[in-house]
RNA sequence: GGUCUCGUGGCCGAGUGGCUAGGCAGCGGUCUGCAAAACCGUGUACAGCGGUUCGAAUCCGCUCGAGACCUCCA
């Protein structure tokens, strides 16, 4: 199976060209990686799953191949403008006054939420998560440096990036496809733009009004960092002033990663990233799912089924699969059908997993096409990370475990270990699944199951079949399933 | 309004110019004391209309519909 895991087999989709380009990294077997991670001023949804899923695909495919990957994600806890009635008080703040604690209260509170659910849902940990806050030296010399290249002005006790100036010797809206033209006509008037020489031109340093909590001396007065800031500062810092990927939701195209090129661009002479990656939205009825639409559903929410649109609680495991089961550039749509699919297919492949364990080998046993199925694995994952075909492939071999164990079909001891290799590496390393409900009571609970299916085991010898269905039944109101079948009979919690 | 994306069988969701995606649900069967699971079999799908082609769900055009971004957002 190895013969196919190949480094430099990868295709990835670039937003920046907008087509598939073989992956070549910086620096031989290295990969630096950047995601824009979690605002933590709310509980996280299901829109933040699938973006933290799909790169933790990537970052552990790129891994089972042999890269070494440093993984850089964010916590962004400085807050950034709100727009509405708010007269542009910052998120955060605004979010602490409202419960009467200090911001990073709000910020912990948070942050540990978010750890919480991503373990949950079995996202790996990035090789460094940096704060916002913690980087505010890096971020002030960032906007220095862009200050003495000319391509910012300091306005009241705020700086923004000139962006005309910028797209005289550079594509602005080089990622979005934008004209800086059509942004003059179309840009919104907000508030402050009276500051600004364009109103597309951008804060890297925004002045703090008496009332903003969140503020931090700088050169020039008390404020903080723009948006966009803070991640190319703390990319920079981690990954270089140019690295291999940067990720993260469509939605921060633009301006976010728009602008973090211009500002990256000027203050390290370079473009600062070579792939961009941007999974897609998760929609509610064709809708985007948003925080600020109001209709987010947080992954507390769906673990515990507590939602009017919920028919029932879903699992971590069953979320992670449900996502994975479409490529990462499709909108997904949520639905209960579509879920309840997911929870059945992700448990038969489960099942399967263990059954492959117990299977002997059979003699003489002719090539069934494992290795067909492994090379179609690596085939899709090559081909920009599709999951739902690696999915799919999960499943023909799903086919050939269930039909050898029925005795329908035999595979060799070489075919039997392939099959191994291909759930550990695709199901639980790369697609990061495992078997939920492992307590530290399961040896106990075996104990007595073994004991129960014993007792029915003679009844039913006895045609006592009255008390074996008795017990049958009972269990199964505990939602533990007996199955008989002709090696004796096993179960599972339903 | 501008830019862009998408429209696949009951539901979800892949897809290459000609060869069965897959899952869930349904139907028929095998197995079972009855079930469950599993296995076997089963579906005239590609928004509509034109065009290119020997041949298109796959390429081009138009129409209709949906969505994203242009403002914080994963």
């Amino acid at each position: 199976m190895n013969k196919y895991r190949n480094p430099a087999d990868v295709v990835v989709y670039n937003s920046l060209s907008r087509k598939k380009e073989k992956f070549v990294s910086i620096h031989p077997m290295h990969i630096g990686m950047y995601v824009c991670g979690p605002t933590v001023y709310g509980d996280p949804h299901l829109g933040h799953a699938r973006a933290y899923i799909t790169f933790d695909l990537v970052f552990r495919y790129f891994r089972h191949l042999g890269y070494q990957v440093r993984y850089v994600r964010n916590i962004t806890d400085v807050g950034h403008l709100e727009n509405d009635a708010d007269e542009g008080e910052d998120k955060i703040a605004q979010k602490a006054r409202l419960e009467q604690i200090e911001p990073m209260e709000v910020v912990q509170h948070y942050t540990v939420g978010f750890h919480k659910n991503m373990d949950q849902l079995n996202v790996l940990r990035p090789s460094i998560e940096p704060h916002a806050s913690g980087h505010l030296i890096e971020q002030i010399e960032m906007v220095k440096k862009i200050l003495s290249a000319g391509y910012a002005y300091e306005s009241d006790g705020s700086v923004y990036f000139d962006v005309e100036k910028y797209n005289q010797n550079h594509p602005y809206g080089i990622l979005s496809g934008r004209k800086i033209e059509e942004l003059i006509s179309n840009t919104r008037a907000l508030t402050g733009q009276g500051q600004k020489r364009n109103s597309f031109d951008f804060a890297i340093w925004k002045k703090a009004e008496p009332s903003h909590i969140m503020r931090w001396p700088s050169p020039w007065g008390d404020g903080f960092p723009g948006w966009h800031m803070e991640c190319s500062a703390m990319g920079c810092k981690y990954l270089g002033e140019q690295f291999d990927i940067h990720g993260g939701g469509m939605d921060l195209l633009f301006p976010h990663h728009e602008s973090e090129i211009a500002q990256s661009t000027i203050a390290n002479n370079k473009s600062p990233v070579r792939y961009w990656m941007h999974n897609n939205m998760i929609t509610l009825n064709g809708q985007k799912m948003g925080k600020s639409l109001g209709n987010a559903m947080s992954l507390n929410d769906v673990f515990a089924g507590n939602h009017p649109l919920l028919a029932q609680a879903y699992s971590p495991m069953t979320i992670r699969f449900f996502m994975l089961q479409a490529h990462y550039r499709s909108t997904l749509d949520f639905s209960n059908e579509a879920l309840q699919a997911a929870e059945k297919g992700l448990k038969k492949l489960l099942v399967a997993s263990l059954t492959l364990q117990k299977l002997k080998p059979s003699q003489g046993a002719v090539d069934q096409g494992v290795d067909t199925i492994a090379k179609a694995c690596y085939d899709a994952m090559n081909d920009d990370f599709s999951s739902p075909v690696v999915i799919a492939s999960l499943f023909e071999a799903v086919k050939l475990v269930n039909a050898a164990n029925d005795g329908h079909l035999h595979l060799n001891a070489g075919e039997l270990e392939q099959l191994q290799q291909l759930f550990n590496a695709f199901l639980f390393d790369i697609l990061g699944m495992q078997a939920e409900d492992a307590g530290s009571d399961q040896q106990l609970v075996d104990g007595l199951m073994q004991t129960i299916i014993g007792l029915r085991q003679e009844a039913r010898a006895r045609k006592d079949f009255a008390t074996s269905d008795v017990i049958r039944d009972s269990l199964s109101k505990l939602n533990i399933v007996l199955k008989d079948g002709k090696e004796g009979t096993s179960w599972e919690v339903k």
